[in-house]
DNA sequence: CCGGGTTACTTTATCGGTACAGAAGGAATC
DNA sequence: GATTCCTTCTGTACCGATAAAGTAACCCGG
C-alpha cells in the first residue's frame, strides 16, 4: 500500500459535477436534485416532464440545480416502466439484416417509416430475427408496437410479438387476424406485366422468380412456384394472366433476391434450348441480372429479349435499357404503415378493441426501354 | 341494460388464460405466478433468467404455469430498470431518415452493423436527429450505447449523446473526445483517384462534390469546398495530388448528394465555356449523374470525358460504363464500428475508463470503364 | 454426529421514475 | 366572512423486475 502523499487530502477529479461521494460516484437522479433545491422528488419530475405543474421560477431553479449536478433527464427505463411506454416501435424483418438493407426497396421502406414516425417522437428498433445467447429481441426488447416486414406468419420472432400482445402491422406479408396490414396489390401488378408482354405479341415467356423452400431451378409446375407470400402473389397473377391467354411459362426459380446468386439462375434461363422471348422477373434486382446474362450471351434488349422488372427500384430508371417495370410507391406504403402503427397504438392504449384495418397499395406499369415485340423469327 | 340469460354465469371470454378479474384483466407478472405456484417471486424470476439457479423440476412447473397464465417473458422495461441495461444501441443519422436510407451506402452500413450486431443478442435502435413534441429521442431512448454515423459533433443529438454518458462510436465523421471512431483513409482515397486521372494525362480536371451550407454552384476556392468532415477530408486530398501536378481543377457543389439534387449540378458541370476532360465525384450516385449528364449533351464516357465516383457502391458496377471508383468495404466498416462499440460498451459496464480506439478502413481503387486518356484536343 | 460444501429457495433492498389524491395558502365569488 | 377555486407543491403507492446475501435441508467423509 502506498502512503497517501502529506498535505491536504488530494482534489476528487472533476467527474461531472457533484456527485462524487468518497471516490464512488454515486448517480445523480431526481432525489439527489429534489434534496438540493430542497423540494420533493414529485416537483422535480415535474419540472421535466409536466411543466404545468409547477411555477416558472421554481422550474428555472430546479433545471438550474440540475444541468450544474450534470442530471441529463430521467432515465428512460426507469420512465419507460413507470409510464408504461417506451417510445420505440419494432420493425422485424425476415431477411438476414445485411442482405435486407442490400436491396433498395426494403432500405427505402425502412427509412420512410422511420421518417414518418419521428414527428410522432417514436424511434425505431430493428429486431433480429435470430436469437442469440439467450436474448430474443422480439421478446426482450421494450416497445409499444412493431411492424412485420415480409415475413410469413409463422415466423418464431413473430410469435413472441404475437404473444407480447403488442399492437402490430403486417406489411408485404400474410397478416395474422386482429392486426392490420398493408400489402401491394402485387397480383394486379403481376398481372399488368403479363399482360403487357402479352399485348406485344410475345408467347414464349419466361418467368424468374423467388423460391427459398425449393433447390434452385425449373420449377416443375409454374401454378404453384414461387414461396412466400409475396412471390406466390405474384405468381398467381402470371399465370393467371398468361393462361388466359394460352401461354404456360417456364419458371425459374433461385433463392435469393440478391446478387450472387441470381447471375447464375438468369443464364440457366436464357441458356436452355426453347429460349424465351420474354421474362418476367420478381424484382429488378433480378431483371438486372437477366438483363446482364443476355448481355453476355450477345442477346440483345429489348430486341432479342423484353425484360419486366418489379418495384420499380431507383435501378430500373438507371439501368440500360431503362427497365419496364411495375412501380410501388414505397413512400407511400411507409406513411401507410407509420399510421396504421401509430392509430393501432392509441387505440391499444384507450383500452379500446383493435380494430384492423386493412391498406391495399396501388401499383402500375411503368413501360420503359426493355420491352419491344418479339422478333419475328 | 340487457339483462344476462338465465342459468350459470357466462363463461368468460378466453382471454389468454386466468388473469380476468371481475372484467378488469389484472397484468400477470412474476408474482401472480409464484403465489399460483406457491414460491417466492424470486424463483420465478430465476426460471427465466438463470435457469441454474433452481431445480429442473421446479423450473419447468414454474414454466407451464406460467405459460398456462399467458406470461410471456419478463417484462423488458423492468428488467432493463433492474439490469441496467436494455439490450439496445442507438445509430444516429445526420441527414433525414428517409433520403439516408435512399443512399445504398448508408443503408448497407446500416443493415452491416445490425448483422453484426445480432450476435451479441443487441438490437439497433434508428434514432430521428428530430426532436418532436418534448420527445428527443437521442436523450429518451433506453439504450447502451450508440454510433454515430456521418455526424458533425456539434450536432444537438450528439450532444446528447454525450451529456448522457453513453458510450459512443463515431463512424464518417469527426470524433469528439474519448470517443472510438471509424474512419475511411477518405484522403487516400481522393488521392487515388486523382492520380488515376493525372496519370491517364488529364489537366482540365472538374470536382462534383457536396456542400450543404454553401449555395449550390461554383465553388470560388478549390481548397476550402465541400462541407462536412467527409466532404472536406476527399477535396483535401483531391487537391492536393492536383496541385502537386500543377492542376487546378473547377469545383461544383450540390447540396445533397441524392437524384432531385445532383442532375441540375452535373448538367452545369459539363455546360460551361472550359469543359473538363475528367470530373473527380464524391459519390458513385454523383457520378452516375455526371455520366447522364453526359450521355445528354451528346458526349461519351470514357472518349470525351472521364468520370470517377467514389464508396464502389453496387450502382458502380452495374453502370454503363462500369463506373472507375474508390472502393470501401462497408462490411467492414460495419463490422469494425459493432466491435468498437461492443467493447466500449465491455468496458463501460465494467466500470473501467474509456479506451477510444480509431480504427481506419482502406480504400482502393477500382479501374473500370469510365475513365480513359483524354482525347488529343 | 459434526464441520464443510452443495443445492434450492427466500428475504431484503433497491433500480429511478410517474400517477393520483391530498394539503396549504391565497385570490375570487357571493 | 364563509365558500369555492386555483395554483403549487407533497405523500403515498405503485411500475415489474433483479442482485446479493441469507437460510434450511441435504450429502459426504472422518
Amino acid at each position: 500500500m502506498i502512503a497517501s502523499p502529506p498535505g491536504p487530502a488530494p482534489a476528487t477529479y472533476p467527474v461531472p459535477h457533484g456527485a462524487e461521494q468518497g471516490g464512488v460516484v454515486s448517480r445523480v437522479t431526481l432525489q439527489t436534485i429534489a434534496d438540493q433545491v430542497g423540494v420533493s422528488r414529485m416537483t422535480v419530475s415535474n419540472a421535466f416532464s409536466r411543466p404545468d405543474q409547477l411555477s416558472a421560477e421554481m422550474r428555472r431553479t430546479i433545471l438550474a440545480a440540475a444541468a450544474d449536478l450534470g442530471y441529463v433527464g430521467p432515465d428512460p427505463s426507469a420512465r419507460a416502466l413507470a409510464r408504461g411506454t417506451t417510445g420505440a416501435v419494432g420493425v422485424l424483418l425476415t431477411e438476414s439484416l445485411g442482405t435486407a438493407f442490400l436491396d433498395p426497396i426494403a432500405a427505402a421502406f425502412f427509412g420512410a417509416v422511420a421518417e414518418e414516425l419521428a414527428p410522432t417522437g417514436l424511434a425505431v428498433v430493428l429486431l433480429p430475427s435470430t436469437s442469440s445467447e439467450g436474448m430474443i429481441p422480439a421478446r426482450d426488447i421494450p416497445m409499444d408496437g412493431a411492424l412485420v416486414y415480409g415475413c410469413a406468419g409463422d415466423y418464431p420472432a413473430v410469435d413472441w410479438l404475437v404473444k407480447r400482445r403488442l399492437p402490430l402491422v403486417f406489411v408485404d406479408g400474410e397478416p395474422v387476424a386482429e392486426a392490420s396490414s398493408v400489402l401491394l396489390d402485387e397480383r394486379h401488378g403481376a398481372r399488368l406485366g403479363a399482360q403487357h408482354l402479352l399485348d406485344l405479341g410475345h408467347t414464349r415467356i419466361g418467368i424468374f422468380t423467388m423460391n427459398s423452400t425449393e433447390p434452385p431451378g425449373w420449377a416443375p409446375d409454374p401454378a404453384s412456384a414461387g414461396s412466400g407470400f409475396v412471390a406466390r402473389e405474384r405468381q398467381i397473377g402470371w399465370v393467371e394472366t398468361l393462361r388466359a391467354a394460352g401461354v404456360t411459362p417456364v419458371v425459374m426459380e433461385v433463392h435469393d433476391n440478391a446478387e450472387p446468386y441470381v447471375s447464375e439462375g438468369a443464364r440457366a434461363l436464357l441458356d436452355g434450348p426453347d429460349r424465351p422471348t420474354a421474362v418476367l422477373c420478381f424484382s429488378d434486382l433480378m431483371a438486372a441480372a437477366v438483363v446482364h446474362a443476355a448481355e453476355e450471351l450477345g442477346l440483345r434488349v429489348p430486341d432479342d429479349l423484353s425484360v419486366v422488372g418489379f418495384d420499380d427500384s431507383p435501378l430500373a430508371r438507371r439501368l440500360r435499357p431503362a427497365l419496364t417495370t411495375v412501380h410501388q410507391d414505397f413512400a407511400a406504403k411507409g406513411k401507410a404503415a407509420a399510421a396504421a402503427l401509430t392509430s393501432s397504438i392509441a387505440r391499444f392504449r384507450a383500452g379500446a378493441a383493435p380494430e384492423p384495418e386493412e391498406h391495399r397499395i396501388l401499383v402500375d406499369l411503368v413501360v420503359r426501354d426493355s420491352t419491344a415485340p418479339p422478333r419475328p423469327a
